[in-house]
DNA sequence: TATAAGCTTAAAGTAAACTTTAATGTCAAC
DNA sequence: GTTGACATTAAAGTTTACTTTAAGCTTATA
């Protein structure tokens, strides 16, 4: 299989994947006599165990540590990682305190835009806003 | 007021205020003599804008935008403001979801962990997981 | 008078997870 | 035999909102 039947399958772009080697979050693969890399199946695998890490909120960075650790005699303990989803579980919480926040935040200042317009504290803040804003993007917090 | 106390005032740091100056957010401000910044009251309610749009979750750059576009004769559209709340509640309201997802996924995961330590689908997963992570910190989605 | 705190600048660094670029090589099909 | 799709590399670029650094003035306090 090469890289471009991978990233068909698994859904991750050809130069993710390769980025992905260079991190050392795949490894090195065979290659084809021309050069090309060569993959199998357990390829899609690891691709799927990443994926499925990154779905649960952790790091490639977080992700790398544990691979890296991988091969030790050692195996892993089941308290910590329930400890680490449950911190992970805590962070996910507090974010979603704070996008709800946001949410009543953009609500009341709604309310009060449309009571009475140029007028009231806050609205010094509508002042600064403007139609043509484009390109909000994800920024929930800080 | 020299730049230390609007800092002090406004809660935002003075190599933030000199940032924001340098991208336009702030006016370039009266010199001291000794080429100090001098700052009177308006810019604290100016620091006080910016810090209400940043939590309706607009970025800098937006704020730039509406700043620049300050001075010209046309006032700003009520309804067209109203819609870019509406914007932003969708982006906060779609965050909201996928955070949500996340919270589900982990307590599934974790109820699964607790239930058969070692075998299943999805604990092929918690054999990368392991227990030194650390660096957790707040990536949601994608 | 010495020391510490506060001010100045421009430029580079930080984080995360890619994406893009450039310059080039290989393969399958028409 | 040429076109187009796919492969290779290392390195630099992207994004956002700052933060840090370096190197040097100025002011207030002891």
């Amino acid at each position: 299989m090469k890289i471009g039947e991978l990233a068909k399958i698994s859904g991750v772009a050809t130069h993710t994947i390769r980025f992905y080697e260079n991190k050392g979050l795949l490894p090195k693969t065979n290659r084809d006599i021309n050069g090309y890399r060569s993959y199998g199946d357990d390829s899609t695998q690891r691709l799927a165990r990443i994926q499925c890490a990154k779905r649960l909120g952790f790091s490639l960075e977080d992700i790398l540590t544990v691979l890296a650790d991988r091969g030790e005699t050692e195996g892993l303990d089941h308290d910590k990682v329930l400890q680490q989803l449950d911190i992970r579980l805590l962070e996910v919480e507090s974010l979603m305190q704070g996008l709800l926040a946001q949410k009543d935040e953009i609500i009341m200042f709604k309310q009060q835009l449309q009571e009475n317009w140029q007028q009231g504290k806050c609205l010094q803040v509508v002042q600064i806003l403007n139609p043509n804003l484009t390109n909000l993007t994800a920024r929930a917090f800080k």
